[in-house]
DNA sequence: GCTTTTTCAATTGTCGACAATCTACAAGCT
DNA sequence: AGCTTGTAGATTGTCGACAATTGAAAAAGC
């Protein structure tokens, strides 16, 4: 053995910067506070950060392949619009995945108690009304629920669309759903994956995510420019 | 109206570099001339191409986000390892796409009769055993039938997969199948989407990714490097 | 002979500058 | 006034050079 010292001093992190810039303009976007039509200028961003432009273009490129950001063509680039056909489709094709892992999940006989923990903090999330606290535990339930279907390919597509559908519902007005409600909703699918029930439990998931589509005609989300 | 001449001249095309550079290695990868862990060097790219660096290194981001090249981490980019377990993935995953957009389409009532002319093209193709034109138009047979599931965020996951699956049809020994059986099997399932018969038009669907699928223990498709 | 250290070559990461292209506004012509 | 033409500004596209990091070969020490 060469390496003697037991080197969990510390991990050394040095992303490379468009790692970070990548970051934060994710997070950014998914927040909410870059509001979708927001103008993305490479030389605006590079001077701001105090990095060169290079970087900067290459972390564009990575939100552009999320579909967080659109380039206009001799316009620039913005955050990407959102339209009631896009969230439409966000929310069909993620029900078609969290079927796709049910079936896995009880097909290969995996042990679902992963998800517990996430119903609990949901549960208590709810109790003290905290939305952000919620949204990361349903969060961590629907991804740990991917996860277990074993299915690598899945899970990085899966991540890619929730971004968005992160995006959508921090954009949309937070006040008006009962938290208690979402966090009631979650035990129920475990339930039915213990027991193996595939129709029940694709359907409770289906019905989860119908009700959080069907805003489609909500506040200011959308765009008014063509 | 200011554009007096009727400007069919000719459409100018100038695509960026990167465009250029991305379209000719992604050819090259899903046609199995660049073939797995074949090393990618940005300057040995650009000066072949000679071009900068630049173009070069936007257009390898792009194939990383297709999944056709990875880093390895200080060690370079290279074509992307095929496993037996990705196959495996990108089939399974492909099916559930096609199931979702065969539902689609009959409850939207989508008329499928542009599915014909590939059926007649892959027929012909394999009349003359010409292995690429068949290729060609089985591609263009399920890209439609997903076209018409009048899907956008689908059309565009299943292409992203469908480049992959190019590539493992291409590397893959063309002679051990039967092209009329290809071509055979998709008549079949316009009549069943004619028929509005779901759980048929999926079950022919199944079977055929299927058993195009099962190919897993093929020849040297896989690499040995860990 | 084996281990450790040093050096070197290869590769990616970052930078600042310049080129090309389009939009939008202003100026000029009829 | 209405149309065409020019011009300036903004933005992306491309370039060549340098910096940083790493793996592996070469050199040094025991």
């Amino acid at each position: 053995m060469t390496d003697s010292a037991p080197t969990d001093i510390a991990r050394i992190e040095n992303l490379p910067l468009r790692m970070q810039v990548a970051d934060t303009l994710r997070r950014a976007i998914i927040n909410g506070k870059m509001k979708p039509g927001t103008p993305i200028v490479e030389l605006n961003l590079a001077n701001q950060l105090n990095i060169s432009r290079a970087p900067v273009r290459e972390a564009i490129q990575i939100l552009e392949n999320e579909g967080l950001i659109e380039t206009v063509a001799y316009k620039g680039k913005r955050v990407k619009p959102l339209t009631p056909r896009e969230v439409e489709e966000l929310y069909s094709l993620r029900e078609q995945f969290e079927a796709f892992a049910v079936r896995r999940i009880i097909e290969f006989n995996k042990d679902v108690s992963p998800l517990e923990p996430f119903c609990q903090a949901m549960t208590e999330a709810a109790a003290h009304d905290d939305f952000e606290a919620l949204m990361v535990a349903d969060q961590g339930f629907h991804r740990t629920l991917i996860s277990l279907s074993d299915h690598a390919i899945l899970l990085s597509v899966w991540d890619n669309l929730f971004l968005r559908i992160h995006q959508i519902m921090a954009l949309r007005n937070k006040a008006n759903r009962d938290l208690n409600d979402v966090a009631r909703n979650h035990l129920p699918i475990v339930a039915a994956l213990r027991k193996k029930d595939i129709i029940l439990a694709i359907s409770l998931i289906s019905d989860h995510t119908r009700s959080a589509a069907d805003i489609t005609n909500n506040a200011e989300l959308f765009a008014k420019d063509e």
